[in-house]
DNA sequence: AACTCGGTCACT
DNA sequence: GAGTGACCG
């Protein structure tokens, strides 16, 4: 009876001292992640400020990403190469691999898969938030490490020399010491921290030797927010980069809130963001909480009312999601201004780069995560109109001609030509941007792997399938009773096939699990590639175009295709297996003129 | 004559 | 379920 109240006493506390939340989440993020990508692939670019262009005819191209030596110049993302040189002349330009005469990413969303695999050995809640960032659930990763220490051979000293606390100010040399040794010396276990700083920091030698392992097996490094929400870890994680880690308790939340921009908020960096701002005329998060819950529900709305009245007290229930792949898979372009697509040939020729570079995405997917896509999305922003229009529909095989098809439908029927100058339309109006994405993706069964596979080769006729038929017809057709859909669908799914275990779950480990990654870290096979291991796979991939481009597996006109000839447009020498690609880049020159006679 | 080219989620 | 739009970097 008293140890039942003491127990509940207890929880209330750690309640009150948590927020509620009763968690341990991390957000990890890569430093200037597609930097780091090309610094590990040019390794004389170590040291010196650089950053990613994607193009380069225009402006010297569009910035995407900056390390943090060419930062002190004032260089940012969304600059023009041009400016970034004016600013840093030293500065180096990285140009992101172009195919099919478009930005191709895939090097850093394999980098990407690299981190996460590495991500997944320490817990079994894991949420890729974007291409170079994690959401990580480590509330029992830390229960077990405490429960499976006596404090005693805890590490007290643990080298926790790149972690901060939020809200000591760090920049202030007389506060920064007084963190620093109480996290260097251990004091926190015996005194001065409250039960939640003391969970947080027992995860903070956790984050040390996470970060520490990505370093050691991919050759990144990152920073992490440690607190108990996605809020509180996302706003920590920026408090100190690059490389470094911040622990924000909800002690210091009060603190750190009087201080933080609203815009620094996940999801206030927009217009809510600027809304709530001019609405309450504050600037601050902290500023919030003088307003009470029935006030803000009626300025901003039920749900956002109460979002904003918890949020500024630091509580958060945003889920962690457990998925460590993407749900969908998209490519895209812009064309902007004098580039717009004017003729039908001109929005045919893209759609065929889009398709090919999304059929080629997708059977990798397929391969490395036994799922197919069953639906296509095409987006386009024609001239004038203000947002994007977007179609769906289905996709019962990867075909390249079948997206090409529907989607050259799903454009040309709101969109009239208004000549016919012989082969060629040519519209009024232009088109600004393409992307097409695919989704609904569901699991494949075991077993049939082989029978999917030859359904997506085989060189089938391409059918036809119109913008609004409905998907219901693949559902219920042969191939899908192979399948389950994917695990976060299931609840949804109407079908009745028997259900399989699928990879995700199979790659659940559990919390015992965990604890023996923290105390032994195991090396994990195959998730450092060595040098070699890169150059044979890039040659794999070489030959593979190939053969794809030949649809033949005869090893004789493979080599063949290594002579070069002379191109009949340009007369230069061209090795047979790019000669398909150098002709689509005179046809691309072909359509630039078109557009300039236009 | 241009903040790309990805992604996720909420609303209707 | 489809389409639009907000938000992130």
């Amino acid at each position: 009876m008293i140890e039942s109240m003491i127990d509940l006493l207890t929880r209330v506390v750690l309640i009150m001292e948590d927020g509620g939340s009763g968690k341990v989440v991390v957000l990890v993020d890569m430093d200037c992640f597609y930097v780091q990508v090309e610094k590990r692939l040019h390794p004389e670019l170590k040291d010196k400020p650089c950053a990613i262009v994607q193009y380069n005819k225009w402006q010297g191209g569009s910035i995407i990403a900056v390390d943090y030596e060419a930062r002190k110049y004032g260089v940012k993302r969304s600059l023009k190469g041009k400016e970034a040189k004016e600013k840093c002349p030293g500065i180096h330009l990285v140009q992101v691999p172009e195919k099919r005469r478009k930005a191709d990413l895939s090097n850093y969303r394999k980098a990407s898969g690299e981190v996460m695999k590495v991500l997944s050995g320490f817990t079994s809640v894991i949420e890729r938030a974007s291409i170079d960032e994690a959401f990580l659930d480590l509330t029992e990763p830390v229960k077990d490490y405490i429960n499976s220490n006596s404090f005693d051979s805890l590490e007290f000293h643990a080298d926790l020399k790149s972690t901060h606390v939020a809200g000591c100010n760090d920049d202030d040399d007389t506060h920064k010491d007084d963190c620093d040794l109480r996290i260097s010396r251990g004091d926190w276990f015996k005194s001065s921290c409250s039960s939640d700083e003391r969970v947080l920091i027992v995860a903070a030698i956790l984050v040390q030797r996470i970060r520490e392992t990505i370093l050691n097996e991919v050759g990144f490094t990152c920073s992490a927010g440690i607190s108990h929400n996605k809020m509180l870890a996302k706003l920590a994680a920026g408090m100190h980069k690059p490389n470094q880690q911040t622990i924000l308790p909800q002690s210091q939340v009060d603190v750190v809130f009087s201080t933080t921009l609203l815009k620094k908020v996940r999801h206030l960096g927009g217009k809510l963001g600027e809304q709530v701002q001019d609405k309450l005329k504050i600037e601050c998060v902290g500023q919030l909480q003088e307003y009470s819950l029935k006030v803000l529900q009626e300025k901003f709305g039920l749900k956002t009312g109460s979002w904003l009245y918890e949020l500024c007290r630091g509580i958060c229930h945003e889920k962690i999601s457990n998925r460590i792949i993407t749900k969908s898979i998209g490519c895209g372009k812009n064309f902007p201004g004098p580039s717009k697509l004017k003729t039908a040939k001109a929005v045919k020729y893209w759609l065929e780069q889009l398709s090919r570079e999304l059929v080629e995405r997708l059977e990798e997917d397929m391969t490395e995560n036994t799922r197919q896509a069953q639906s296509i999305t095409v987006h386009f922003l024609p001239e004038g109109q203000a947002s994007s229009v977007a179609r769906t529909f289905a996709l019962p095989s990867y075909n390249t001609s079948l997206i090409v098809n529907n989607s050259w439908n799903a454009i040309n029927k709101g969109h009239k030509p208004v000549t016919n100058e012989e082969s060629h339309l040519t519209w009024t109006t232009g088109i600004l941007n393409i992307h097409l994405s695919a989704g609904k993706f569901v699991q494949c069964g075991k077993g049939h792997m082989k029978s999917l596979l030859q359904l997506m080769s085989s060189d089938q006729e391409c059918s036809f399938v119109s913008a609004s038929s409905s998907h219901s017809s693949i559902i219920t057709g042969k191939e899908v009773t192979q399948m389950t859909l994917c695990k976060e669908e299931r609840e949804d799914a109407v079908l009745t096939t028997t259900p399989t275990i699928t990879e995700q779950d199979q790659s659940l480990e559990t919390s015992s699990m965990n604890i023996t990654k923290f105390f032994t870290p195991i090396k994990r096979k195959g998730s450092l590639e060595t040098q070699l291991d890169r150059n044979a796979k890039r040659r794999e991939v070489v030959l593979e175009e190939i053969k794809g481009t030949l649809e033949s597996d005869d090893d004789t006109i493979i080599d063949n295709q290594f002579e070069a000839v002379l191109c009949s447009e340009c007369g230069e020498e061209v090795l047979k297996f790019v000669l398909e690609e150098h002709m689509d880049y005179h046809f691309a020159l072909s359509l630039d003129k078109d557009s300039q006679i236009n």
